[in-house]
DNA sequence: CCCTTATGTCACTCATGAGTGACAAGAATC
DNA sequence: GATTCTTGTCACTCATGAGTGACATAAGGG
């Protein structure tokens, strides 16, 4: 509880404190216990300066939104050799990438959920950033390499469902120990996923993979 | 809003009508929407008759979770022909049965939803129900052949991901038209999905449904 | 130094949902 | 028919969170 007495007054910097106070409260208390009196209690702010700067709750989650880079970039997620590697190769450098960008995020898995359990401006944010991100992903892995048309739509899809059920585990991970006989809380679970995901790319790119060792290009990372 | 007035009096008849129009506000309201009032509202019931037969609401959800079998059953995903088909067959199979089941179920998915949020009383019920009930699939879909143990366990890792996928897709078209290009909310897409998971069966189980054939059993559906 | 405005504080209303105590009226029992 | 227990109704309290109006004071401009 910041002292109230001393403060200069400065909007800027009380603006600041809420958005920031914001993050706080949802990464502490999740986004059942997000509201207002929370964020200016954590702020050490007078809630009527939220409505003031703000307007009403779902205006303060959108900037709040606006604040952040929440969703990993398809940098972050794209292996730097990446044209150099062979699909199978690309998919699990992908996932291994993804599941560490995500595990470092815990404030971007509390929005997920949040938007699991109902979409709101804030969550709508996360979703429009994550728009076409899918397609450019997926537009990365698979450059260069000859996959014909439908197996390209199969390939999207094994790669959807893996995505959200990586999405999907790490969600669950913030309440439940154990998903499935899988120890969704611990760090080694998480590599062992890794592993297996590199298997999965393997099995899931065999024929890409041959195409494109008989194209002659260099093969492992 | 039925009529309170000529009912006859009769405990066992409110508390099933408490019951019911406990799943009936989950279904329509969601789990956001499912508190007392509601469902004494629905049920056209006082709410203190709920406090008197089942006490706080989390018994009410605990009594809730007793009276139905949401989970869908080992025999009710596991193909009847399972123990003739090869491996990608059977897991092919499971999927679909899987995604035929869920989809049938709206009110599991909610409380899969409810759980991804926050567990309680109920999702504790559905979470026992399960307890198990991945071993026991996954010992029914490899049962007989011989699959080598760390495969195995990568084998694990993947379905448990896929299915996870798929509960996380199923919570999402709730309230979301489209998930990474997929439209989740249509029935084709769900086709789509069941037909391309066979594909994503077969890449996974490649070897060992070449040991099933080397065995000489029979091999397609 | 005074006045205006922006910043911050306080004290409320309104709505909602959990939970409780007291009372009314059937239904069975004697 | 009077008594008693159960079922159902009504009227509250308590806690919480959204949202608003009125006031106080710091800061800067004239």
């Amino acid at each position: 509880m910041p002292t109230t007495q001393s403060r200069p007054r400065n909007r800027a910097e009380t603006e600041a404190r809420i958005i920031s106070a914001t993050g706080d409260v949802l990464l502490r208390d999740g986004f059942t216990g997000l509201n207002l009196k929370a964020v200016a209690a954590e702020a050490g702010v007078d809630k009527v300066l939220i409505y003031r700067y703000f307007g009403r709750i779902d205006d303060l989650l959108t900037a709040f939104g606006r604040t952040g880079r929440f969703w990993p970039g398809v940098a972050d997620v794209i292996d730097p050799e990446n044209d150099r590697l062979m699909p199978s190769c690309r998919l699990a450098s992908f996932f291994d990438r993804l599941i560490t960008e995500l595990r470092a995020r815990p404030l971007t898995v509390q929005i997920l959920a949040m938007e699991a359990a109902a979409p709101n401006p804030l969550t709508a944010r996360l979703d429009a950033t994550r728009e076409g991100w899918g397609r450019d992903v997926a537009q990365r892995l698979t450059e260069g390499n000859t996959i014909a048309e439908d197996e390209y739509a199969r390939f999207n899809t094994a790669v959807t469902l893996l995505v959200a059920g990586i999405q999907y585990l790490l969600i669950r991970a913030r309440n439940t120990g154990s998903f499935s006989g899988l120890a969704i809380a611990e760090d080694e679970t998480w590599d062992r996923i890794r592993g297996d995901l590199a298997w999965v790319s393997e099995a899931l790119f065999a024929e890409a993979d041959a195409a494109f060792h008989a194209a002659g290009k260099s093969a492992s990372r």
